[in-house]
DNA sequence: CATGAATGAGTTTTCATTCAT
DNA sequence: AATGAATGAAAACTCATTCAT
């Protein structure tokens, strides 16, 4: 029978475990997922459901049992991990905020950097080839907890500005910022060495906050 | 010579079209993929070699005459993308280098933002969905060509850098413009018209240029 | 481990049958096979991955379960069978190898004939038509253990012949064996009986075996 | 349109050619299409319509020009390349009949050994994997010549025999000489030269030839 | 006659997903 | 709950053959 029609698609997880057994084998898969993704990319050859649970020691059987599709397993995945990050970046955000800016921001961005590198693959590849993702979890947490952190940011050093100009501004700002992240943990310039990195992005980064209000002709 | 013998796996186009009917059913392919890619991303469901043939008007065996392989249809699409994208900045810089910077950045994300607009799917979604793509086009060609422009452009107006120095303002200016670009163009946010974004960008860009080599401790 | 890395085609079984269930599976597929191969030889048309597993009342997916490639159904099948010919052919070889050669030969023709018979497409058919056998089967068993049974039986009843001559007169022997009861099998000429059949080739080979050695110029 | 039903399907050449130039394209055809098979066997991946006329230096329009299908280029092949041995050893054996037996076999099985040699692949391949040969050319002209002509040499040494007798002999010497002929070919085992090869082939089949009339109970 | 672009039925193979045990 | 055998729709790709030019 065809399946994939007689349902909506469910894209999340089916049903939340509770006992300990179950709890270890959903960690199981989803560090398998991992692995997988950081060796080999998300082609669907590399990251069969079969290869995930053969990876995991777990049945493909129990693999549906808590994930209702293969995707579901990647959006938990992501979903995780980014949570992870914010709540580590909110940590650090609270200890630096009443910094100075010359302080607290280079101090930002080794964290971000060193968060990319440790969640590297599974953010970076993801975002990237997973189009879903950006359907499924409408609030790509990370990113949007980014954002609101530089607009507050903003707000504070540079006052007076309308909301949208908070807005555009924590728009470029997220982009230089975790673009450029990406790409220097991606290609790993010999040039560049993490210390002048994370000095130019600051020196970029802090230019363009304190940039003043365009007067609009 | 021994024919048959195990062949690694071509990525480029099988044989040259030579009259002008093949001709055209190379494009009409190039053209079908150009579309569906747009509209669906690379998933092989939605741009299986069937529907590319069939969108194109062409039997599948005709699509396989001339490239050896799914993955060919879109390095081939990619390169050409690409290389359109390069001569026609190439003009463009030529005619705008000798302007002042103030006159000349602008002016370049503005075409820059265009060319992007144009070639939106094809460039912005395949390089991160599609990894072959990193290894098989050894130069990406238009990144590259922006990295090199870049340089040319900062050791004009910032004499005296060091070679290394030159390579670091590339890498970031390049990520900064082509990040900003492709984030704007996916997400099209409100707050922002063309005109802030070529603005903003070409402010913080200006500024990058032309802020002196650091003073190393 | 990584996995998913270019692994070379594997001529084997894919993995192994372990409840009941899969037992008949795979044993059903190993009988359309022979089936097909029987009526139709080894055409790709006709012995389609799609029919066997028609014929055998399995799901596509089923037998690629077992056998990872068309090919290795084909091997499978000629090792099973090759493996049975040889065990059988031995146990008659043990039973008779101490009565006299005008005894044991034609009883070992009359085995070796109904044993072809039995298996009479497999291997007759295979070796000729699947080239890939030669490389994947190094010793083509039961080919094999004729000629080993063929230099102890002339070392036995020939002495004092030299390694070269044993292996000489295997040689013929083997073939002159082998290839009459093929042909025979192959062709069913009218004019022949089982029995003179057998009576003639005995006659051969023990005329053969008993040829003294040669005196060289 | 599903081809190959409307009509019968014709295995033989489709028209004769008469100019030179076509004469020339079928021997193209015809001599690449050797070279092929020689070189890897039958597998239509190897030897397909489109390799061969690319070999011929051809176009696969062309090669249907004159022949109606891809087995045709292999029957005629074969029938080609049978016609021509068995012409050769006709010369032969008209040259050879009126000499001692003990002259003329040896003679015989060299000029055997050699033109098997000369044309071996297309010929020992083909019959092996080309199931359709058996059917298409009824008489399988070269394995008949040498049949028929080893009923007469038998006849003329062993006058007396019924005719099944003749065709009994002539049964086993047909398959013990090309047999062992094609195998020693195939194999080229070490331990036999070509010189002892032949000694021992001729000893066995004049042995034969010579056995008398069996005595039936 | 020659050409080679086009065709498409038919192969092999994959992989997410189900379901009997 | 866990297992893993079974499923089959769908994907990639091949190759004999036709036919417009």
């Amino acid at each position: 029978m065809p399946l994939g029609s007689q349902q909506q698609r469910q894209f999340h997880a089916r049903k939340a475990p509770r006992q300990t057994r179950s709890r270890s084998t959903v960690d199981a898969i989803k560090q398998a997922a991992r692995e997988l993704v950081s060796a080999e990319g998300f082609s669907s050859s590399s990251t069969s459901t079969t290869l995930i649970a053969e990876r995991a020691g777990v049945s493909i059987g129990s693999l549906y049992q808590y994930f209702p599709t293969r995707e579901a397993i990647f959006i938990a995945l992501f979903e995780e991990t980014s949570a992870q990050m914010a709540a580590t970046m909110k940590r650090v955000m609270v200890r630096i905020l009443d910094q100075p800016l010359d302080k607290s921001v280079p101090e930002v961005m080794r964290h971000l950097l060193a968060l990319h590198r440790e969640h590297e693959l599974v953010l970076l590849r993801m975002v990237a080839q997973v189009p879903q993702l950006k359907l499924a979890t409408q609030p790509i947490s990370f990113e949007n907890m980014i954002f609101d952190s530089i607009r507050i940011a903003v707000g504070q050093w540079t006052p007076g500005l309308s909301l949208r100009e908070l807005n555009r501004r924590a728009f470029f700002l997220r982009e230089i910022i975790l673009g450029c992240i990406h790409r220097y943990i991606n290609e790993a310039p010999e040039d560049i060495s993490d210390r002048t990195f994370i000095d130019d992005l600051s020196a970029i980064v802090m230019h363009y906050i304190g940039m003043p209000a365009k007067r609009r002709r």
